[in-house]
DNA sequence: AAGCCGGGGGA
DNA sequence: TCCCCAGGCTT
């Protein structure tokens, strides 16, 4: 095993949790799904966010809004007017997941989404990420969740960009997650991967990791 | 682990 | 053109 594939020190862990909430704090993104712990508002907001960028995201998730502002209304509509409405965010199979997760919750969950992971992750078209996104940004609470950006931070700062197995990025991502405060962790974690640990050209100036990123120790082309 | 599932935006 | 994007599901 190499120096970089090692669980990575207890100081470098907590240094990172440290250095991110504060740079949060200070450059957050306003998104419209943060103003809200709706679960059905962030959970259409997550379904939308999946493989889609945040800025194709916005005006489509207001529209949705104002036509389905509710699991009820959601349901009630027919399955062709939601494919009609997502469009076109493609992944098209999406909207109609989701129309069948807003009925299933009317006619099991009494028009309310369910409250548990487990439950969430029997719904098709939920996944590990969108189980965690939910338990944490609606439910308060703190469940790790691992998607591109926080996938491709991770892998830098801690392992150098080389390639690193899912399985450990998902442990990772689980033993930074401050309990107290999920909720900022996890949206911080996303707001970095896309405003400064970019896929391309990455922001190492602006960088608060960049004192102790492998990435950057080790190519410091950026 | 790999392939497939759309579609738009940026370099 | 090619790459990338708040993934999930099937093989």
């Amino acid at each position: 095993m190499t120096p970089a594939a090692r669980r990575p020190t207890r100081d470098r862990r907590t240094a990172f949790v440290r250095r991110l909430l504060r740079w949060y704090g200070h450059h957050q993104r306003n998104l419209p799904w943060r103003r809200t712990r709706n679960p059905y508002r962030i959970l259409v907001s997550e379904v939308m966010l999946q493989q889609t960028q945040v800025s194709r995201v916005i005006p489509k998730y207001r529209e949705w809004m104002r036509k389905y502002p509710s699991v009820d209304a959601l349901a009630a509509a027919s399955v062709r007017e939601v494919r009609g409405t997502w469009y076109p965010l493609g992944y098209n199979i999406r909207p109609v997941r989701l129309h069948r997760i807003a009925r299933t919750a009317v006619k099991n969950y009494g028009g309310r989404l369910p409250k548990s992971r487990e439950e969430l992750l029997g719904l098709e078209g939920i996944g590990r990420y969108t189980a965690g996104a939910v338990m944490t940004f609606a439910y308060g609470v703190p469940t790790p969740i691992l998607d591109t950006n926080i996938r491709r931070v991770l892998r830098r700062v801690f392992y150098g960009d080389r390639s690193t197995h899912e399985s450990v990025l998902w442990r990772l991502s689980t033993a930074l997650l401050p309990t107290d405060r999920g909720y900022d962790f996890n949206q911080a974690l996303m707001d970095f991967g896309a405003t400064i640990c970019t896929a391309r050209a990455p922001q190492c100036k602006r960088c608060p990791m960049r004192s102790f990123c492998r990435a950057y120790s080790e190519d410091k082309r950026w």
